[in-house]
DNA sequence: TTGTATGCGTTATCAA
DNA sequence: TTGATAACGCATACAA
């Protein structure tokens, strides 16, 4: 910078004016400025600026893992907003790891970013003291409450209501669920789980615990496995709620490999709205769980707790905010929309 | 820092000694340090060591698309190695956009990072004269020759060869091909196919062109409407060689709603080897295209380029090398394997 | 509208 | 084995 403003002919402090577009530089000294840097090929020591400002710009989002639809997505929609915002992100995969969700906290992971957003799905709530941190933290998920940080979820139970009421609707009674998760009383699965019995108990109708496959792994191919124990099983089912769409494709898979017609015999949907879904036959009904807001409203809650001063005592600052994003129900092919 | 060493009763160089491992500090020392450190609860600004050393440990990966299962597999490999050599990831998204993919070379997305692992996608070979940087890269993929840099990639060629020959090796003669871009010359779409086209030579088959099917973009759903298109147009065939998995995924699917038993009636094979082949019904065999190896050698080479000094003029610098990595085939039940 | 002086928090040099 | 001092490159007060 020194040496753009010696051949300039400015000082460093004008040359700093000009890069950071300050309004009152006069437009000749301006030109002599850019004219020395282009001459120069001197590019902003941008280590230098964090350093000064006490901010790198780079924020932090760590997430279970990257392969899975979702998170992908969601991490897309997370840059965008990111970057709208003039920050970028840097991801860490925890691959739901107990250590590596330690050290998006308070480790290693943690370094040289300004905030955190963080999906956690090892740690619980047994762990909330661990979350009581004195950086800019947002989670989301639904796997700890209570620790006093802002959060952003998706509305699961009544996204998973919607969906199940869709398919009562649509005359369906036997309502097979794909995917449940019965030990562990926190988090999606359980959620998903809650909104369909809801919704079976608000139609008048009993849960048949037949009807509830349990599958830890939400993947395609273990949508697929249930339904072939479900159908081995011999429990009768005219329709199938899969707690998420990756096992839904799977769902339909095996359907498909049984000759039972969707949505003729069997009604299918999922839940998180996948991009391929719109795309795979017949396309798949689901519930779109607004991840564009969750990902805009994660980073707009994020910068605000940047913004409070640093030094602003716990009781000062704004109260923890929550927000539960609006779900929409995709009615596709699978349900029988037309 | 200096608050620790005052209170530990040394200078901040001590203090700075102990946190880096200097092997040459009294263990009464190290202790008095510790317990400072721990009692004020102090933490290393690593932007101000960023500064002064001139690097930030931190190296940009550019890629099109992280939602494609492979660049997402890739993505996961490329975090593991660098984290192994003490480097963080920043993933930039280009999705394939020129702006995007310039941004990454030149523009805001180039700062704060040692180095860039760069996937290109929109630039190609008219754009050889932006790849000559001063700083460290490493690219990969096939679109971009002769520009001097250190480069890593798939054996698209041979491992298409291989895909193919084994299909013969099967006893099938009517090979499709799904997902060709018959407008692009250079890249894996072009390499995939020449080596279809070298292994039918070499086996003394005939090409059909009408066998070779294009399709832009290498997703599940693409693959499917092609198969659907093949099977229309009555032209015979006993497989498909899919320039990709997703497109692999999608001609099984299009197979079995037509009622075409795979392998027995069709062979099928896809190239990349993600990781849901391993999991649908059947198997899908594939050219694992040595993802890991694509990584480590990336990172290791991008390593030695910044390990260069910053000042060595392009004339003294190690020579750019070139890598193709070690495929391998991935026989499953698509293609008859047992 | 532009310049001078100062410090952000660390590590390297070199001396003690 | 440890300490004093000087950068690293920038932005901010404040002065001019």
């Amino acid at each position: 910078m020194h040496d753009v403003a010696r051949l300039a002919g400015v000082s460093a402090k004008t040359v700093s004016n000009v890069i950071n577009g300050y309004p009152h530089v006069r437009e000749a000294t301006r030109a002599k400025v850019q004219l020395a840097i282009d001459k120069l090929g001197y590019e902003l020591n941008v280590t230098a600026r964090n350093l000064r400002l006490g901010r790198t710009g780079l924020i932090t989002l760590a997430l279970p893992e990257l392969k899975l639809p979702y998170f992908a997505e969601f991490a897309d929609e997370a840059i965008r907003a990111a970057e709208a915002r003039g920050l970028r992100v840097l991801i860490e995969q925890t691959n739901a790891d107990r250590a590596r969700e330690l050290a998006v906290l308070h480790g290693v992971r943690r370094v040289m970013t300004d905030g955190l957003i963080f999906s956690p799905l090892a740690l619980g709530p047994d762990d909330i003291r661990l979350f009581q941190v004195d950086f800019p933290l947002v989670l989301l998920g639904e796997r700890v409450f209570g620790s006093g940080n802002d959060h952003v979820a998706v509305d699961n139970v009544a996204g998973a209501r919607a969906a199940t009421q869709h398919l009562i609707e649509g005359g369906r009674r036997r309502i097979a669920v794909v995917g449940s998760h019965p030990d562990e009383p926190v988090g999606a699965p359980a959620l998903r789980e809650r909104g369909y019995r809801e919704a079976l108990a608000g139609a008048g109708i009993a849960v048949d615990e037949a009807l509830i496959r349990p599958g830890q792994a939400w993947h395609m191919s273990v949508g697929a496995q249930l339904t072939d124990e479900l159908i081995a099983s011999g429990v009768a089912f005219d329709a199938v709620f899969a707690l998420n769409d990756a096992l839904a494709l799977g769902v339909l898979h095996s359907l498909h490999q049984h000759r039972i017609k969707v949505p003729a015999q069997v009604a299918v949907i999922g839940f998180d709205d996948v991009e391929e879904s719109a795309y795979v036959r017949p396309t798949l009904s689901s519930v779109s769980p607004g991840r564009e807001q969750i990902a805009t409203t994660a980073i707009d809650l994020l910068l605000q707790r940047i913004a409070e001063s640093p030094g602003t005592p716990a009781g000062e600052r704004a109260p923890a905010r929550r927000v539960l994003a609006e779900f929409s129900l995709v009615p596709r092919q699978s349900s029988g929309a037309r």
